[in-house]
RNA sequence: GGUCGGGUGGCCGAGUGGCUAGGCAGAGCUCUGCAAAAGCUUCCACAGCGGUUCGAAUCCGCUCUCGACCUCCA
């Protein structure tokens, strides 16, 4: 068995082979902090941590690495060249450093909230401006970059005429050849600067009114918009590392010009594997700005949207994400979320469960084919995952077992029909693949003692009405709870549990 | 217009030649004071039309249709 991805650059899928095992580099085009993430954001975060944990799983040592862009991209390249950052923060009446500051916070939470594992570096752009201008500066000596009028382009057709001879075509990863580009790339306004429209921004130089600036060899300015990721990747992951991760709509042209950047600088190809997840879609569109469809994080986690009947907790957009495989279309609707909550209640109820649950592996098994069916459900959870991280295959078998756990639970099945060792097979490799592997973790207020305290009050209570057969009593219990969210479940044992929702 | 990827049951979503995907919703039953939860059973499907094949959701062709990228984008 082997992990095998699907490498965007040669379209198939590949075995996972690091340059230097047990290291791996991955590198992730990480948020522009100029405004709150969105759940398309989600995606990519979740899904690369799913990946970064499965690595880590199989015991690489990984060094991921995931920038925060903070210098603000152009609006529309040759036409303004305006920095989002500077015009939100005129917006805002905040200073660049404080609005970038106060997204960057809110991203971090809400990562935090998706209990995604933080990346090994997580690099600025606004910390390596010098090391931009050194690449740009070596890009130029080579001969693949020109300035104009105190910016700096990158010489597309010149990049493409030497490499093509060297089979590294510009549109190498994106698949689409020069000719078609320069034959449809639209016209823009105040292009003469560029020597083909074609050609991309390395340094741009800034006008009076712009706010962020830098000193460069080409007088004050900002660098491209490009030219950070291969300036950040290649200082801490080297001049090839393994994976190169990020939304598909980065393909073209943010991928494609940092592999030429980057290729010319390091005379190879970046990365190995380049990996990029598909997008949320809203209705089947894709969730952008530029459409107006974005659901902010926050509304997500508060219902405050208006297309949300409820609120939905980062876990259940996590689950929601999972059930998915990432490089499929995910469209996304209340009704969706919905049922990820429901699902992962009843998944994470059965999983809680059995974990409590203590087992000795001397028990033989009563029931070889359940037994045997438990097992494999459980061995193939890997193989799933080494499938291109078919998570969606993996909740599924997830699922198959719940069943069989609630059975066990209610004793519809007898505690000996699956034996004690393939229990704690079981239990073990649950709580691999749901905690670990996936990154779900148990969201529950049950950690409050006192509130513990007083639900198992108001449960006594309540035994102790229906044993007088007073129902008004216990009804009034057990609905107001719920509408607080706690669910009180009479157990076949005569027991009660509850859970929060 | 160019390049590329889709269309799976009420909804979300796996699956690439023959075997139940899974979840949510619906129906029935069991349990229950009634519910809920849980278990069991069950309905609903592969856009359309041709073709290849013993056999196709899965391969090929055509038609219809949706979307992504080509401009900032996760």
């Amino acid at each position: 068995m082997a992990l095998k991805i699907y490498n965007s650059l040669t379209r198939q899928k590949e075995v996972f082979e690091p340059i230097n095992a047990p290291y791996v580099g991955m590198y992730v085009c990480g948020p522009t902090v100029s405004g709150e993430s969105h759940l398309g954001h989600a995606r990519p975060f979740i899904t690369f941590d799913v990946l970064y944990r499965y690595l880590l799983h199989l015991g690489y040592k990984v060094r991921y690495v995931r920038n925060i862009t903070d210098a603000g991209h152009f609006e529309e390249e040759g036409k303004v060249a305006e920095d989002k950052i500077a015009s939100k923060a005129i917006l805002e009446k905040l200073e660049p450093m404080e609005l970038v500051q106060k997204y960057t916070h809110l991203y971090h939470w809400a990562m935090d909230q998706f209990n995604n594992l933080p990346p090994s570096i997580e690099p600025t752009a606004t910390g390596h401006i010098i090391e931009q201008i050194e690449m740009i500066k070596k890009i130029m000596t080579d001969g693949f970059a020109y300035e104009a009028n105190g910016s700096v382009y990158f010489d597309v057709i010149k990049y493409n005429e030497v490499y093509s001879k060297k089979n590294q075509p510009y549109g190498i990863l994106s698949g689409r050849n020069l000719e078609d580009q320069l034959d449809t790339t639209r016209e823009l306004d105040n292009q003469d600067e560029k020597k083909n429209k074609v050609d991309f921004a390395l340094w741009k130089k800034a006008p009076v009114e712009h706010i962020m600036r830098w000193q460069s060899p080409w007088g004050e300015g900002f660098p491209g918009w490009h030219i950070e990721c291969s300036a950040m990747a290649t200082k801490y992951l080297g001049k090839k590392f393994d994976i190169h991760g990020g939304g598909m709509d980065l393909q073209f042209p943010h991928h494609e010009c940092e592999i030429a950047q980057s290729t010319v600088c390091n005379h190879e190809l970046p990365a190995r594997y380049w990996v990029h997840n598909n997008m949320i879609t809203i209705n089947g569109r894709k969730m952008g700005k530029s459409y107006n469809n974005v659901v902010k994080l926050s509304e997500l986690f508060d219902g405050s949207h208006l297309i949300l009947t409820q609120a939905y907790s980062p876990m259940t957009v996590r689950f929601f994400i999972l059930q998915s495989q990432y490089r499929g279309t995910l469209d996304f609707s209340n009704e969706a979320l919905q049922a990820s909550e429901k699902a992962l209640r009843r998944l994470m109820d059965a999983y809680e469960w059995l974990k409590a649950q203590s087992f000795t592996s001397e028990k033989k098994s009563t029931d070889t084919s359940l037994d045997q069916q438990l097992k494999t459900w459980v061995n193939e959870l890997p193989e799933f995952m080494e499938d291109d991280l078919n998570t969606a295959k993996v909740v599924a078998n997830l699922f198959e077992m719940v069943p069989v756990i609630n059975s066990l639970k209610d004793k519809h099945i007898s505690a000996e029909a699956v034996s004690g060792a393939t229990w704690q097979l079981v239990q073990a490799q649950l709580t691999l693949f749901i905690e670990q592997v996936l990154g779900i973790k148990v969201e529950s207020g049950a950690n409050k003692k006192q509130l513990n305290g007083v639900i198992h009050l108001l449960i006594d209570i309540r035994k102790e009405a229906k044993a007088k057969k007073d129902f008004a009593t216990s009804d009034k219990i057990r609905n107001q709870l719920l509408e607080m969210g706690i669910q009180i479940k009479d157990e076949k044992d005569g027991e009660v549990s509850f859970t929060f929702s």
